[in-house]
RNA sequence: GGACGCGUAGCUCAGCUGGAUAGAGCAUCUGCCUUCUAAGCAGACGGUCACAGGUUCGAAUCCUGUCGCGUUCACCA
């Protein structure tokens, strides 16, 4: 129900009490009605009376006679036990659904230049390796909880932390040195990121190799593993490059260009983009003024060896290293660092919100308390979207297995897949080819991106290659389909209803369609608190399967009453763009046919 | 072992700050295309909400304990 009804029956039912019994009331609470009983809105009688002693059957007839008696939108009211079903008339209803069918933002609230500034960040690879299924996830959610935030009024500069330094991309460098005989993407047609892969890989087999050879000519396995040549030299290469030896940043720049070149074609396929970009190879070093400030107003300490801890036991936490004894940062140095940079880049941002896995709930959780306990008032409003991880029937996926599974790789699959289906039914033949394939993308990506992102961010998801992504029922092409046909009805409606005048009695397919309807706005808003696609994923479903009741129980273009049609017209005109705007919210496009 | 998270139908998941007889999809079975796209609709079947206590008018939801699964407790990032 809309906030202004929520208050008007809000208000009298205070007056009740007030002028009635007496008694000041000041929370009530309103629900929807549950399906099996007659009414639109319930309130529960229980809570109340804690304020009159009466039987809860007689206080909801004497409260909802007032109502009736009150308010112009309650027409009538049932009381079943405790619970006060109130019965909407049409006339609220049409009144309600006309503003919302002429308000082309509903449900959204505009970006004003001076609305808080919010950083989300996302996807945050390393540049030794391709995307795969969890990438896919951090992105997808990142991407969408940007625009659900972003709908809610908000700026939001979408950005990620590359992790292109270190020595997992010397690896890389060093298997491309001595194996590569100059392979590029050019040479061998592979995307840069998936080349760049392919050495990481051949280290680790090469590398392994040396190992087994150490310890046949007997040397311990444990030692082995720390003197094996190839590792070496991947620690030389790191000493170079902090050294800034030229040789070695330019091949470190070779290389995690072609990285960057393959990650972005999967990023432009994804439907993910990004505003800024931070590098940890930039923002490494970064973190040690904050130390300074923290040691001085003795929030950190130094032990002897001088390396810098802070002391968490009194929030139930352990003692964290915060720098080395040589002076050097580690992850959560950076972690401050980067922060402290971003404010200094966007000195209005008022908030941040981390897409990063749960496996690093810990070290969010200190980080926060660390900003916290330094007195940055932006702190409060440091948000970690933490996921589950993406599991595969055989457990965890590990990338030296071989059992990841490669984001291109998926989405080829998935597109596959798409086509198939579509040309089983045959309905896109008079389309040229080139529309014909980008739709197999749209409803491809539909099916991955909703898939992925109905569930709660926070639970694990249990994904099965062979059979996981469907294109039917509780699913993106769903979705989409119901749009597309949506829009094919409007076509044939022709030019859109001015008005629906005229319209007395609702059926009650029409009122569920708009009770749905009337659901956006708040599902945004809880969406964005909540930093959760997932309800608005699940609302989209429920609002579709609703429509698709309408859709099949009643005629739209024929209907015999003129106002009649035009209002189903409006209702199916106003259902389409708002599953396209809940749509866009999680990154999903929909189809004008399919 | 400590900390955090999860446990709902055969499978995958909803269930908003406690509210009525716990809901969807998939799978299985029945109907519905000479009327707006059947990737759909209508219906059937399917539950000890992991288990045991507690809080209260009322608990899948809150508290405690037990069990199971996962993550994490690095001078790695």
């Amino acid at each position: 129900m809309s906030q202004a009804l929520n208050d008007q029956l809000k208000s009298i039912v205070q007056q009740f009490f007030a002028t009635q019994l007496e008694v000041a009331v000041d929370a009530v609470e309103f629900q929807a009605t549950r399906k099996e009983f007659e009414g639109d809105i319930t309130i529960v009688v229980f809570p109340l009376l804690r304020f009159v002693k009466m039987k809860p059957e007689v206080l909801g007839t004497r409260l909802g006679d007032f109502l009736v008696e009150t308010s112009e939108e309650v027409e009538s009211f049932n009381v079943v036990k405790g619970f006060l079903n109130l019965v909407l008339s049409d006339a609220h209803y049409l009144r309600t659904f006309e503003e919302i069918y002429e308000d082309a933002d509903f449900g959204i609230t505009k970006v004003t230049a001076t609305a808080p500034v919010v950083m989300v960040e996302f996807s945050s690879p390393n540049t030794n390796k391709p995307l795969h299924l969890g990438h896919i996830r951090n992105n997808l959610l990142g991407y969408s909880v940007a625009k659900i935030i972003e709908a809610t009024g908000k700026n939001v500069i979408k950005t990620q932390i590359i992790n292109d330094r270190g020595i997992h991309i010397c690896k890389s460098m060093v298997a491309w040195q001595l194996f590569g005989a100059g392979e590029t993407p050019e040479s061998t047609g592979l995307k840069g990121d998936q080349l760049v892969g392919k050495y990481y890989v051949k280290f680790d087999q090469e590398y392994k190799k040396e190992i087994a050879q150490l310890v046949k000519e007997g040397t311990s396995e444990a030692e082995a593993a720390k003197i094996a040549p190839l590792l070496l030299k991947a620690q030389s290469l790191l000493l170079q490059w902090e050294a800034n030896d030229p040789e070695t940043r330019m091949l470190w720049e070779k290389m995690n260009g072609w990285v960057y070149e393959g990650f972005s074609q999967t990023y432009k396929r994804l439907g993910v983009d990004f505003n800024s970009y931070y590098y940890e190879s930039e923002t490494y070093l970064l973190g040690k003024e904050i130390i300074e400030t923290g040691l001085a107003q003795h929030i950190f300490y130094k032990k002897e060896d001088g390396s810098v801890w802070v002391d968490l036991t009194e929030e139930g936490l352990d003692e964290k290293l915060l720098l080395r004894a040589d002076g050097t940062s580690v992850y959560m140095t950076q972690d401050l660092g980067t922060a402290q940079l971003r404010l200094k880049d966007t000195p209005n941002l008022s908030g941040m919100v981390y897409t990063v896995g749960n496996e690093q709930d810990y070290h969010f959780k200190v980080l926060f308390l660390i900003l916290k306990k330094l007195g940055y008032a932006w702190a409060s409003s440091l948000y970690h979207l933490s996921y589950g991880m993406v599991d595969l029937p055989s457990g965890k996926m590990k990338s030296r297995e071989g059992t990841v599974v490669d984001a291109d790789d998926l989405i080829d699959g998935m597109t596959a897949e798409a086509q198939r289906i579509s040309q089983a039914f045959g309905k896109l033949e008079g389309l040229p080819p080139h529309e014909q394939q980008e739709l197999y993308h749209t409803i491809a990506m539909g099916a991955l991106k909703y898939y992925i992102l109905k569930v709660d961010p926070k639970k694990r998801i249990l994904f099965n290659p062979e059979d996981s992504i469907d294109f039917n029922g509780n699913t993106g092409p769903f979705i989409q389909y119901t749009h597309a046909r949506i829009k094919t009805l409007l076509k044939k409606a022709g030019a859109a209803p001015q008005s629906f005048f005229g319209v007395q009695t609702l059926d009650s397919k029409e009122k569920e369609v708009m009770k749905q309807l009337f659901r956006f706005p708040e599902t945004v808003l809880l969406a964005g608190e909540q930093y959760s696609p997932a309800l608005m994923a699940n609302y989209l479903f429920d609002l579709v399967k609703t429509f698709n009741t309408f859709y099949q129980n009643v005629t739209v273009l024929g209907s015999t009453d003129e106002a009649q049609r035009n209002l189903r017209i409006a209702l199916s005109d106003k259902t389409a763009k708002v599953i396209a705007q809940g749509c866009a919210l999680l990154g999903i496009n929909v189809p004008e046919q399919m």
